[in-house]
DNA sequence: AACTAGGGAGTTTTT
DNA sequence: CTCCCTAGTT
């Protein structure tokens, strides 16, 4: 099977070119994701690679199911290779080998916050001042120290003021405390990986024999540790492809080293370098314009991308007077272009810089009952309720586990305050003990002192421990589900929720978060392979937001750009073009910052393959404070010839309705009530500035030769006309849009 | 020990 | 504006 034909010339050379190193300059919507699963099929099919000694890696668990798909669809085989992201491939070796660190099988994955809360907790046991060293700040000096591989005793020599001390102090500490709880975080899954490899050849050679083909995806974010991670793995036969983006690295701040990609002719001699230049997915005024505002960096290694795309529309640059104009007009051009163009709600994205900005938008798009999906903020399993029950999961995976014994030791109550807290971890302290161990010393102590009764406290201690054991040797013999189960029912976790004084909407988000996270369990069940509860909670600390993305569910996209790094849109709004949001003000303070904004408003413009809105306001509220921002600098980057001021409000709020009746067309909304059908009453009238009244021609009094004006094509003259009253169907000719075909009933037609 | 009210602070992006 | 933490009350 000839499965290069499908692909131009600079991506057949790509994907040929298996034997050494190749870096492939991809822009964007230029194939790069065509070319690492053609890659694979080709060493597959045409090579007789085993998928076994193949390792692809890539950003997020979208990409990589994605690649599993195509791969699946070009080469029909069962067998994959290893296509996964930097974070779980690393699990993948450690889960094997960590013994060899010093760790337990059964470790566990800290996410950020756990992160942040022990570090929260060292810093306060070492009794150091918040306000002097946040806890945020000993984070990110600890994240960005383990981005760059420096253990804390690496970091020493550096510095010797106080505050340098105290933070290198802190991170010692703090991985100490990691160790001894038997976890590791984000950061640590890569670093312990790199040493692993580094210090034990014979593993190395292992995965070195075993992977013998390697692509990475998305090589312009990998920082230092997963620029490593990669030359380790590649060390032996040195046949590595990544495909990058230089113009698309915005992930700078945590880590993301543009120097892999930059230098990458330095490190991987005799590399071959390919540009992919020919864009497949946007029209030439979209890129154009993306391309003239990315044009202004400074620091990148400059490709052009041109496509044989149409010219498509220009891009609609729209200025509003409030936040919430801005969210109703994205609105109703939403629903114009449902009607106009019949498109479908999945067509559309609004895009944002900040997670607040989605609030105003989500309150909109509720009152004009259009369906929407969130990505982004608050991930799932961050979520309060959900992280006790994994708390208990996590204690009866790994004991030792003194961070989930705190979060849980009183969820729910039990009487144990702070100062028996402070005492079990005392003892736990003392003594080298876990927290799990060290209740269970302080219970015998009180068993032995004979006291008459046991304080409240006390026997809620003993209850707590006498129920983990039960479910400790329960998870022996009986599924994740069955287990999640016993702890709701015996903690009764969702009495305690309804008991607390919280409103009823609170009490139904969160019996609908356990549902779901039942339900999650359920499928993970069927799923996986490995239903194992280690294996599970891996899923869950490595899963994200974006993870849950489905082009097919019929409802509007709403995300931060960081999360549409990837996906592609027909339609795209991005929200708020202004000076102090995008750029944001606190990434204006150097050049560097501004340019990682741009590369950022560059990734956003390029995910719209048809159409591009960019709106911004005249006067926005901000933490409560009306404040009056300049159009945003990226906007004056782009030239006249490629954009438009749009200033028509789309004047024909119930064209949308009036689509779902026409084609018996239903969706369910976010809060699972119907659209109601057909009506324009059901549109709540809003005081919109400079939203013409609207008002609906009944009498027919178009002939041939009228002059028209349509809200959205704009002016035209009638060339036709068919059928009579209701039915009369009007044949327009419009001076921008060209030829259409009208109902008389449904457009809002005026005569000029 | 548990709950409540009130003040203060902090507001970017997340594998 | 909203969330989170603290201090004070029951």
């Amino acid at each position: 099977m000839d499965i290069l034909k499908d692909l131009n010339d600079k991506q057949r050379e790509a994907v040929e070119t298996i034997n050494g190193p190749v870096l492939i300059l991809a822009g964007a919507g230029s194939g790069k994701t065509r070319v690492i699963t053609y890659r694979i099929a080709h060493l597959n099919i045409n090579y007789e690679v085993s998928p076994e000694n193949i390792l692809a890696v890539t950003f997020t668990n979208k990409a990589a199911k994605e690649m599993k798909d195509r791969i699946l669809s070009l080469t029909r085989s069962d067998q994959f290779p290893w296509i996964n992201t930097f974070h779980s491939t690393c699990v993948r070796v450690l889960r094997r080998y960590c013994t060899v660190l010093g760790f337990n099988r059964n470790f566990l994955i800290y996410d950020s916050s756990d992160q942040y809360n022990l570090i929260k907790s060292i810093i306060e046991e070492m009794r150091i001042d918040e306000k002097v060293i946040s806890s945020e700040s000993a984070q990110s000096f600890i994240s960005s120290a383990k981005n760059s591989l420096k253990w804390p005793s690496d970091t020493k020599q550096a510095f010797n003021d106080y505050w340098s001390e105290k933070l290198v102090e802190i991170y010692s500490a703090y991985q100490k405390r990691l160790k001894k709880n038997n976890a590791m975080d984000f950061d640590d899954l890569l670093m312990y990986t790199v040493e692993l490899l580094e210090e034990n050849p014979d593993i190395l050679s292992y995965y070195n024999d075993k992977w013998q083909y390697i692509m990475v995806d998305e090589y312009q974010d990998t920082n230092h540790a997963q620029y490593e991670l990669v030359k380790l793995l590649a060390a032996k036969h040195k046949n590595l492809c990544v495909v990058g983006d230089d113009d698309q690295s915005i992930y700078r701040w945590r880590g993301a080293d543009l120097s892999n990609i930059l230098n990458f002719e330095k490190d991987f001699l005799h590399c071959l370098v390919i540009r992919l230049e020919q864009n497949y997915r946007s029209t030439k005024n979209i890129l154009k314009a993306a391309n003239s505002v990315v044009m202004n960096n400074i620091s990148r290694k400059g490709k052009t991308l041109w496509t044989d795309n149409m010219e498509g529309e220009k891009i609609h640059y729209a200025t509003l007077s409030s936040e919430s104009e801005e969210a109703l007009f994205i609105c109703r051009k939403i629903k114009e272009l449902c009607y106009s163009e019949k498109r479908q709600l999945n067509d559309f994205a609004i895009f944002y810089r900040t997670n607040a900005q989605s609030r105003v938008i989500e309150d909109m798009m509720r009152r004009e009952s259009l369906p929407y999906d969130i990505f982004g903020g608050l991930r799932f399993y961050d979520r309060k309720e959900i992280k006790d029950i994994v708390a208990y999961l996590r204690i009866i995976s790994n004991p030792k586990d003194d961070l989930s014994f705190e979060r849980i030791i009183n969820v729910p109550p039990r009487g144990i305050g702070p100062s028996m807290l402070d005492k079990i971890k005392n003892t736990a302290k003392k003594t080298g003990l876990s927290i799990y161990e060290a209740i269970k010393e302080f219970l015998k102590e009180v068993d032995s002192a004979g006291k008459a009764k046991p304080s409240k406290g006390e026997e809620g201690l003993a209850e707590f421990i006498k129920l983990l054991d039960w479910l400790t040797d329960l998870a022996e013999r009986s599924s994740i589900l069955e287990v999640t189960e016993k702890v709701l029912e015996e903690t009764h976790y969702m009495e305690n929720v309804i008991a607390k004084k919280t409103s009823r909407e609170e009490v139904e988000s969160r019996t609908e978060n356990i549902r779901e996270f039942l339900s999650s369990i359920e499928e993970f069940d069927r799923s996986s392979e490995d239903t194992s509860l280690k294996i599970f909670l891996d899923q869950i600390s490595l899963i994200t937001a974006v993870d849950k993305y489905d082009e097919n569910v019929e409802k509007v996209t709403l995300m931060t750009i960081h999360n549409a790094k990837g996906l592609e849109f027909p339609v795209v709004f991005m929200s708020g073009m202004e000076e102090g949001i995008f750029p944001h003000s606190l990434s204006s303070v150097n050049e560097h910052e501004i340019e990682e904004e741009r590369r950022l408003c560059y990734v956003g413009m390029t995910r719209a393959k048809e159409r591009l809105f960019l709106t911004n306001t005249y006067r926005r509220r901000i933490y409560g404070i009306e404040r009056i921002n300049l159009p945003s600098r990226f906007i004056r980057e782009i030239p006249a010839e490629f954009m438009e001021i749009d200033n028509g409000w789309p004047a024909e709020p119930d064209a949308y309705d009036r689509r779902i009746a026409e084609n018996n067309y239903r969706a369910v909304r976010p809060g699972s009530s119907q659209f109601s059908r057909g009506s324009a009453s059901s549109y709540p009238s809003f005081k919109t500035g400079n939203q013409r009244e609207l008002t609906y021609e009944s009498d027919n009094e178009f002939s041939r030769g009228t002059k028209v004006l349509h809200p959205f094509f704009g002016k035209g003259t009638v060339i036709d006309i068919k059928g009579e009253g209701e039915d009369t169907k009007v044949t327009v000719s419009f001076i921008n849009a060209g030829v259409k075909k009208l109902s008389l009933k449904i457009a809002n037609l005026q005569k000029l």
